[in-house]
DNA sequence: GCTAACCTACCTATACATAGATAGGAGCTG
DNA sequence: CAGCTCCTATCTATGTATAGGTAGGTTAGC
């Protein structure tokens, strides 16, 4: 197996702090035993801690996009291509993840405009996304014509980011799982 | 005007830090200007910030039911107390905040068991809440039979928490309050 | 003269960041 | 191919700022 470069290794670990305790309760210190190597070594990949949160939110973003790009290319129908959606976030759950740009939305103005600006395109690509696949089942007359394709995609994106939250505080990973289906059903029962 | 205590002064503005920036962000620092005392003279009101935290998340829960209390007592349809309850974060992000419990649930691995649970009790019984208007709505037939007062009520509340988090990074208001109206007419048309 | 509410002064820990040194290897060049 | 140079990736040591917290003194009012 390929090794990870010590750049993705911190990439990797910082991620998943991140999306656990947040941007401000993580720490270069938090790196340095699981990386193995010394903060101040950290500042040669990453120079300051808004470009290592730079590059997370960007590979965040690109697997995240590659992932929904993969679901497109699925030939099943576009109401699975929804509950597909909401597994991705039960993935997240399950690594005891809240979504990282999720978090940061937590974190908003501990971090650059860059960052934020990164975060605004985030949610809207991935409304876009929604949207779409939205219009197709009402095309497919999976989902009503009743329902408005772009409120019902900002609705679906809004009641996943808040169950996650949610969902830890109540350590309930079955209560996300309700949401996201229900999330679905509501779509097509409308 | 009856001139606030330090110890009021002290919640205030703790409240609008955590609410605005987060718990991590937040320091004593913070509110010795604002505040006009010193970061010593805080411990002696709230020992640790652990304990301020607690007497944050007390407040904010009791006014928060309080507001939920005078609403029932308003004769108005259960449906509208819904648009009431959404209204209620509306104003927090107007404020430029996010509401308390929502924030600290980004923040959980920061605070200690008892807020924990706190957190957890807020969540409950504001579905409790809703799950009653809800059923309310059912009786009087301005919601669908069909509708699970549960579900839709732990939906209405995932949803408003995720929508204000996503309002803020958009900087959109206008965005949250569709999302609001969209979780009550999604109820009556289901 | 006791107590509440504050202060000054300080402590220890940690944050992010920088400077300069070093080790190891790649690659050119005489 | 020996020797020189440069680059990568790390280290140690240090800086500066801030964190939360403590000890002990001061002051004003009942």
């Amino acid at each position: 197996m390929p090794s990870l470069s010590t750049f993705d290794k911190i990439l990797d670990i910082a991620e998943q702090k991140v999306q656990t305790v947040g941007l401000n309760a993580f720490s270069f210190k938090d790196l340095e035993k699981v990386v193995g190597i010394k903060t101040a070594s950290i500042h040669y990949h990453f120079p300051t801690k808004q470009d290592l949160v730079e590059a997370l939110v960007a590979r965040y973003i690109e697997n995240f996009n590659d992932a929904l790009r993969a679901l497109e290319s699925k030939s099943v129908s576009p109401l699975e291509k929804l509950e597909a959606f909401t597994k991705i976030f039960t993935k997240t759950l399950e690594e005891d993840r809240i979504c990282l740009c999720g978090m940061l939305a937590s974190d908003l103005l501990s971090v650059n405009d860059y960052t934020h600006d990164r975060l605004t395109g985030f949610f809207s690509s991935s409304e876009k996304w929604l949207e779409k696949h939205i219009k197709e089942c009402i095309q497919q007359k999976q989902v009503p014509q009743t329902v408005d394709p772009k409120i019902a995609a900002h609705f679906f994106l809004a009641s996943l980011e808040g169950a996650m939250l949610i969902a830890r505080v109540k350590k309930d990973i079955a209560y996300f799982k309700r949401i996201a289906q229900h999330s679905i059903t509501s779509l097509k029962q409308k």
